[in-house]
RNA sequence: CGGGGCGUAGCGUAGCCCGGUUAUCGCGCCUGGUUUGGGACCAGGAGGUCGCAAGUUCGAAUCUUGCCGCCCCGACCA
């Protein structure tokens, strides 16, 4: 590597190069804030993914497609929807090309100007919505739990790779309900399992809450989230859930005749990960050589390096490698044996470490001879000599206690970075010094929200669920206030 | 879009201020050989629109202007 790492500036960069491409398709402008995924992050995310999808289904969503292009006029049926993304949109006004009569190239053909523009899409909420108008005419009908697995367009002002890319990968569950609670139900659901993907299978702790009204969803009533911490000190939204209240069935007129014939508007939800998931990964679990994959979720779990002099011993380790492999995929862990003779062992060690792979087995002739085999697990760097008999079930516990590890790990960081502040000099010296979650009372206004984060950068990350009330006085004007609140600087 | 930095081989770079032989070095790549328990070594070799365009000049990587792209900070944000 030609660059000293550091995890407390975030200075992941390098990393991402097993990943993906920064930049996409660099020299055009179009593109620019895209992201090339390659095979290796791209496995990631399909592990990720796979696994939420399984989350889904087992509470009763299905998932269904809907376009990426959506008419203009749809995004501003919702006031508060419009307002916060009509900014950021990729709009879509012509349909065709031609050569350019003056000579070469092509240009946009003027005669094929659409009569409305298309955008596309930010998110699938008004489209959803102008669907399921058709979709819903009784309680019968209800709930309507959809999910969709899609690509969508934010023309944000700056990115920043994986955390705020203009094209990313995401999951968007749009969900109808017949009544209020059952709406509100559905929301907390959903976090919940985002919250327990992220936990046990991304090893990430994060924290339950709900949004201020500032960092609200626009168009939602209240929006809930998980908080997790990254190793610099800076928080970072993993995951949202959205009850919308009746705003979206309003604006596109959805209506239900509930069992005594009235009509009566649905209530809704939506939530959604993204591929920022990735960059929660990396920046939680990352060290100076390079990414840490939990094993739950790793594209790959075990490597093995055959160590040997001379091409004679090579095919012994061969054969003795291929019997640890077969075990190993009975048992449905994820392995693969290097035995190109490209680069030397060291080589590749330093390799798969960059990777992330959680466990690497070194076998050479010396190994076969004391039936052992050197396992070496990538958390810790530790190296053990391991015994070729269970040697499979050894891994497989291992790669659990990887697993566990990875999480405590990840919770004591955080919990040595959640700091309680009484005092205004005292929250400033805490978030410039150590940064971290800071738990703090709040007046429950917008302004002065405004007014902390303009001086400190600092924004309200969540109000946690099951807060404990305590009466306090607020941070930064003293008023009077009913519970702490999570400050953090965020991504 | 505002402020700052940058663009030279696949990657990282020297050269630019002060214009002048064949554009520097390292990694990687190719060939041959020796190697292989923590990023091997020797020898030979290939690889360049110096971001793009225009201008100044006998001559431009170097000076001027415009454009494009990247990174960092701000506004925005999953």
């Amino acid at each position: 590597m030609s660059k000293e790492l550091t995890t407390r500036e975030a200075d992941y960069s390098q990393w991402y190069n097993d990943l993906v491409i920064k930049g996409g398709l660099a020299d055009y402008s179009a593109v620019r804030g895209c992201m090339v995924i390659k095979p290796y992050g791209y496995a990631l995310w399909e592990n990720m993914r796979d696994q939420l999808d399984k989350m889904f289904k087992e509470t009763g969503h299905v998932n269904a497609y809907f376009p990426l292009l959506i008419p203009k006029s749809f995004l501003s049926k919702e006031a508060a929807h419009v307002e916060g993304f009509a900014k950021e949109c990729a709009v879509v006004t012509h349909y065709r090309l031609k050569n350019d009569p003056d000579g070469k190239g092509i240009v946009v053909d003027p005669d094929a100007k659409l009569e409305e523009e298309l955008i596309i899409r930010p998110t699938s909420e008004t489209i959803i919505w102008n669907t399921y108008k058709d979709w819903i005419q009784s309680y019968r009908d209800l709930p309507l739990l959809i999910n969709q697995w899609a690509n969508v367009v934010r023309w944000e002002m700056r990115t920043r790779l994986f955390l705020r890319t203009a094209e990313f990968l995401w999951q968007e569950g749009h969900t109808a309900h017949a009544t209020k609670e059952e709406a509100v139900e559905e929301t907390e659901r959903m976090l919940d399992i985002y919250a327990t993907f992220v936990e046990e299978y991304m090893a990430v702790p994060v924290i339950r809450g709900v949004k201020t009204a500032n960092e609200r969803f626009a168009g939602a009533e209240e929006t809930y989230c998980i908080e997790a911490l990254m190793q610099d000190g800076k928080a970072l939204q993993a995951g949202t859930s959205h009850f919308l209240g009746q705003n979206f069935a309003k604006a596109f007129e959805v209506q239900f005749l509930n069992k005594e014939n009235k009509l009566e508007h649905v209530w809704a939800t939506s939530w959604g990960v993204s591929t920022r998931l990735i960059g929660t990964l990396i920046m939680a679990h990352g060290d100076d050589q390079g990414l840490i994959m939990p094993p739950k979720i790793a594209p790959l779990q075990v490597v093995i390096v055959p160590i040997y002099k001379g091409e004679e011993s090579k095919p012994v380790i061969d054969e003795k490698v291929k019997g640890i492999m077969s075990e190993l995929k009975a048992l449905g862990i994820s392995v693969k044996y290097d035995n190109s003779d490209n680069s030397r062992p060291g080589w590749k060690f330093a390799e798969y470490e960059l990777k992330g792979v959680p466990v690497r087995i070194a076998m050479g002739l010396r190994d076969i001879e004391n039936n052992v085999a050197e396992v070496a697990r990538r958390d810790t760097k530790e190296k053990k000599a391991i015994s070729l008999d269970g040697l499979s079930q050894s891994i497989a516990n291992l790669l659990d206690e990887i697993q566990i590890n990875m999480f405590n790990k990840a919770v004591q960081f955080r919990n040595e970075n959640m700091r309680e502040a009484n005092e205004w000099d005292e929250f400033v010296k805490l978030l410039d010094d150590k940064g971290g979650f800071i738990s703090a009372h709040w007046d429950g206004t917008a302004a002065t929200e405004d007014k902390i984060k303009e001086l400190t950068k600092a924004t309200i990350r969540c109000i946690p669920m099951n807060n404990e009330m305590e009466d306090g006085k607020c941070i930064f004007t003293g008023a009077p206030s009913t519970q702490r609140v999570l400050f953090a600087r965020a991504y």
